[in-house]
Formats: structure tokens, sequence, C-alpha cells
DNA sequence: CCCATATTCAACCGTTTGGTTGACGATGGC
DNA sequence: GCCATCGTCAACCAAACGGTTGAATATGGG
């Protein structure tokens, strides 16, 4: 990946767009659904307590983001759980802390491999 | 730590607040500064084309988010970097990835695994 | 063809955000 | 004691945000 360092520009905007979405609390409800399974958007709107617009209003923020992305079959649009703007969001963060940062390179070509492959590894057990 | 699941609402709002410090690039390129080391508050503005009180109210809004702490020395306050609350965005992001740090030792064996052989491990049930 | 479903659009509204300016309280140096 | 410096406060402003409602635009089913 072309890591250009904290303070190319387009990786700013790119940020702005990522932690605005993550800034809300329904947007991460969203998110975490998402997680589970890809869903329709009149199905993520059900479980909330506000319309139906106001919740294709934050599926657009996301899919700007970069956090989802939605493809429309039928009449049904689908939304499905996108996690690089996450994951550049994460390794920006990532400089903050206290990773190792070696093993952040590492675990960004894993992601690539992992991405390109299309392959999601959700060995992963605690589950949350 | 006491993790309390997604849902917990004390830490939703804490993601708020991070999240929505986040969100603002004047605001990550202060973080960035005070990485490299703490700062007087005239000092963290200087380099910005904005008043004094305009960087005053982000460096607020940063130490509500937890995400740096003020300490007054004289007629000096003080800015330093407190990577915690990034910390605990930082995790619940993960939850999104393929990526978890708390398992780095495992990943990095899984990693190695997979570039010495090629394979790719197992092989997922359902399609969405 | 007609109707129900799925989703967005457009206009509107109150609140929050990010900025300004000028006045103000504290503190340290001479 | 005075004055310059550090930082915040208060009032204000335009723009963005998060929500509503009602109309409009597909699309699919009988």
């Amino acid at each position: 990946m072309a890591w250009r360092g904290p303070n190319d520009s387009r990786m700013d905007d790119k940020l702005d767009l990522t932690f605005q979405a993550l800034a809300d609390p329904t947007r991460r409800a969203i998110l975490s659904m998402l997680l589970e399974d890809d869903m329709a958007v009149t199905d993520v709107a059900e479980p909330f307590e506000m319309s139906l617009a106001a919740i294709s209003k934050h599926l657009t923020i996301l899919t700007r983001a970069g956090l989802i992305s939605q493809e429309k079959r039928g009449r049904v649009k689908w939304c499905k759980l996108e996690p690089d703007a996450m994951k550049a969001a994460s390794v920006w963060m990532q400089g903050f802390g206290q990773f190792d940062p070696v093993n952040l390179d590492a675990f960004e070509r894993f992601l690539e491999d992992v991405l390109e492959t299309g392959r999601e590894g959700d060995e992963r057990e605690g589950g949350r």
C-alpha cells in the first residue's frame, strides 16, 4: 500500500469521512449489524425508532466513507460491510498506541492478501 | 479491562466523544504534534492559521474525549497526549477487521504459515 | 394493468459545530 | 506596581448535522 505518511491530504480527507461516519451511534450500530450479515435497507432500518429516510441518509454517509457498499438487486438494495476504510483509520490510530509498528506492517500485508483473495478469515474465536 | 460488549451505553458515549474528536483534521494534526512532545497551548496554536481561541476549543474537545490531558504550570498550560481513549476506539474497530492485536502472536504464526505454504487455511462455510 | 413494496428525493426544522472577535482573569518579569 | 503574556469566556455567525414529512421513482407480483 502506498503509505504517504501522516500528512497526506488525500488520507486526511479519507480519515475525515471515516471518523465522522463513525462518530454517530446509529451508524456504529448499523455497522455492527452488518458484521453479522448483509442486509437490505428496510431490514437495517427495522430495529431503529426513526424513519426509513433517516436510515437511508446514514447508509449514504457510511457508503461515502467507504465503510459499506450498496448493491441494488431487483428492487432491494443490499448493504455490505467494507472493512477497508476502517482499516485505514485503525492503522492511523495505531501510530498513537502501544502497538508494535513492525507487527503493523505485517498485518497490513496480511490484510492486503486477505482482501485481494476475498477470504474473510472469521476463524477468530471471540466473536464478541 | 471490564469489557461490557458492544452495546454498553457508557462505551457508546465514550466512542461518540472519541470519534467525534478525531473527525476533525485540525484536531488530528494537534494529536500528531503532541506525539512528538508535550506542548503549551500557544505553541500548539502557532502553526495553524486560526485564532488561539479556536485552538483552545479544539483542545477542550480533545480533553473531554480523554485524548489529551492539560496541566497548568505557572501561566502556561501544558498539553499531553493520552493514548488510552484512542486505544478503546481502536479496540472497537478491531472487531470489524480480520486483525486482532490482542492476538498478534497467534496472527504472526498464522502469517508465517500462510506465507510459507501459500495455503490459505480454513474454508468459509456459507457465502452470504 | 394495477397495486404493494423498496428506496430515495426535496423541503424544511432545530441543534451542533467550527470559526470569529473583543473583553476578561491570572501569572510572571522587571 | 505595571505591563506583557497566556489562556479562556461570551456573544455572535454561517454551515453542517440529524431528523421529519410527503411526494416521487423504480421494481416485482398477481
